[in-house]
DNA sequence: ATTATCTATAGATCTATAGATAATGC
DNA sequence: ATTATCTATAGATCTATAGATAATGC
């Protein structure tokens, strides 16, 4: 009762069952070991996603892997590049896929920026890792000032299908910036919030933010369903 | 160019007009002077903001304000202290007035929601502190459940509402649950986005914001017109 | 006397390295 | 020989306290 009173405290629940055997641990007999570089980046994208990276220690993400804090540096040279790795495997394959569907004008614009928004959302929350971390205030350092890059790009994309929209008469004439901005947010917290949107999977989740998103932008909103059927056609 | 590669590292580029005198400042010849409780939580707002609660030091704020670290310790009690004073003044002004607004029935459905966003993301972006930080990881943590507490009443108000919309035919049959989390995402995003919201002022982006979360929900769009002026009438 | 700063620093915590150790695979 | 862990710990950084100091207001 008494200690719950400071959320930053340790609490040592975490009792280990061997005795933290020093030299490479064993296969045989432990059967069910996973790449231990990618457990660290679940665990870790986890903790950066619920406490932040700066807010989670080294000691954090050993511990719940399971192994002492210096072993981590055996996978990644230091804590930013374990960031690095996650914004790597959750960003870039994503955002590659992206660029190839704004230049293709087979579709429509409603069409094109339904997709755009489809692929990033079912794309995130289709990752085994917590991309929530994606959108970590470290990424406005220079350190990560890449990863930032790279999710502009994909804003610009969003923002010139929103400028053809308008201009086309497709969407309400609104200031192409700010719906675009709009829309990141939309994206960002499906991704980001953690109670609710879990109750969804990527598959609706990402039918609905793309909905969401048409039905505010679109002049004639019952084009919506046509638009929906169109895109579910040719998937990517 | 080389030591570009970091970004947090410290740069020493303030360099300190009077030689930091102990004790108490002078008042006269200094007529500029502000509350310096009120200076530290907008610096302080500010560097939560863009660097994360955890990923600001007590040092920084300080040296921002233009004081030592210790004399934060005579306005503060200690840092968490510091982010608790910034979601008082931030949020509960904000929250309290929603309060009333929920049970407010002069007013149609989609027109109390109206409100409601447009009043939260008015004030919110009002205030003259960056208030991007009430949205920080920190929150999620016991040490601040209390102001992710109130956050998440204001989300419970737009739930019932999208709800009593939904079942008076006012708004697209669609889940309630994740209809009021997307809206708080469409005000969180307004709040964070730092670059582009920065182009439109109060008044202009609650505007957006509203209207927007209004399209998207209503089953007929040709409504909001009345809506908005509606609630313009009577702005609170 | 009270207010509001300062310097110096203790103590905690966090990152990252060095070097030992044991399993694995050739 | 290589791989993947460990322990011990150096060094940096960060929070917060103690005690000095000077301006202010009574």
């Amino acid at each position: 009762m008494k200690q719950t009173e400071d959320g930053a405290k340790k609490t040592i629940r975490r009792q280990k069952t061997r005795p933290h055997l020093v030299g490479r641990p064993r296969q045989k007999g432990n059967p069910g070991t996973v790449n231990p570089r990618d457990q660290i980046l679940k665990v870790a994208s986890t903790l950066f996603s619920f406490k932040g990276y700066a807010g989670t220690t080294m000691a954090e993400i050993a511990d719940e892997v399971g192994i002492r804090g210096p072993s981590l540096y055996y996978h990644f040279s230091d804590k930013a590049d374990v960031l690095k790795a996650l914004a790597d495997v959750g960003l870039d394959d994503t955002l590659r896929e992206s660029q190839s569907l704004r230049k293709d004008t087979s579709h429509s614009v409603p069409g094109r920026l339904y997709h755009l928004v489809h692929e990033l959302v079912f794309r995130l929350r289709s990752s085994p890792y917590e991309l929530n971390c994606l959108f970590d205030p470290a990424f406005h350092t220079k350190q990560f000032s890449d990863v930032n890059k790279r999710l502009r790009i994909w804003l610009k994309d969003v923002e010139t299908i929103v400028h053809e929209g308008i201009d086309s008469g497709d969407f309400v004439a609104e200031d192409a910036k700010i719906a675009a901005s709009t829309i990141r947010g939309l994206v960002e917290s499906a991704i980001r919030e953690i109670g609710v949107y879990k109750l969804f999977g990527p598959q609706q989740l990402a039918d609905y933010v793309a909905n969401f998103a048409l039905r505010a932008l679109l002049c004639d909103p019952a084009r919506l369903k046509k638009i929906q059927l169109e895109m579910d056609r040719k998937p990517g």
